[in-house]
DNA sequence: TTTAATTAGTTGCATAACTAACTATATGCC
DNA sequence: GGCATATAGTTAGTTATGCAACTAATTAAA
């Protein structure tokens, strides 16, 4: 018999992940109101491209849990807005490097702020040891089933 | 200075919510093995009728924590695959109750067995009392941030 | 070396989300 | 009663996701 059974009626936010709604819904909104007019997707995109410029959008697809044709859109939509540029790989024509510009990079710390600000908004009054386990819980679900 | 301050880098799956990502695709794919083919945010509103029938679109926002215009699409769609139905509600002209069919009424047992056993796939190696303190946090998210 | 299988990326279709604007009904206030 | 305001629901436009089918380039195998 599995360990953690969940009894019915516990499930429903734990499945519909009502948390990370309220966190992304408010993240989007503290965006908005310093007048940053990006999406909670393209700016999970840009995050990545922070650590790691010009990487291909299959990593992109890797570290973002996308698939290719959510990062092709997203990736379509940061170019119009000038905020990447896609180049041909030198060394696999296949493979696009997608590149910040420059008004990209002026973002990452305001936004990267506004995360953190946001987050210190969700955990106001949680414990900080039960926000480390809760980590821990919710990295060994995505580990189980990614 | 802020309990929970999140050191940089530590926040992008909390926000970006990959957990209950991965376990709504989890889920829909359990639903697709077993033959059944409505989509997660569909039985996210069955769900509440399944355990009030014959409630207001907008109690079902309130519910599923989703705005009106999604609401009334979701219930389009349901109503498109002979799920639930719209009936006028005799108290008020403006609003509608929304009753499950023979049908929706015959998927509960089969998709709650289903959820149940998807979270079990989530958690499997998880301390059940770490799954506790997560699930604890998370509502303190929520009730923070909603 | 020519073919088969894999990989990178794109496109089309259906569903869903958010915002804003809208209609219709109900309620509160004078 | 009559007007302002609030509430229930719908519609339109943009962005995003999931899936399947597709093109082009690369790698592996015969």
């Amino acid at each position: 018999m599995p360990n953690n059974q969940f009894r019915r009626g516990e499930l429903y936010s734990f499945i519909t992940g009502m948390a990370s709604t309220a966190i992304a819904r408010r993240l989007q909104k503290n965006f908005k109101q310093e007048g940053i007019e990006i999406t909670i997707e393209q700016w999970s995109v840009l995050y990545h491209l922070w650590k790691t410029d010009g990487i291909s959008q299959q990593e992109l697809c890797n570290a973002s849990f996308r698939d290719k044709p959510s990062i092709t859109r997203l990736v379509d939509n940061l170019e119009k807005l000038k905020l990447v540029k896609r180049f041909p790989s030198q060394t696999d024509r296949r493979s696009n490097m997608i590149m910040l510009t420059d008004a990209a990079k002026k973002l990452q710390e305001k936004t990267m702020e506004l995360a953190a600000k946001t987050l210190n908004e969700a955990l106001e009054g949680v414990n900080a040891s039960d926000v480390e386990t809760a980590k821990k819980v919710l990295q060994q679900v995505y580990d189980n089933l990614k």
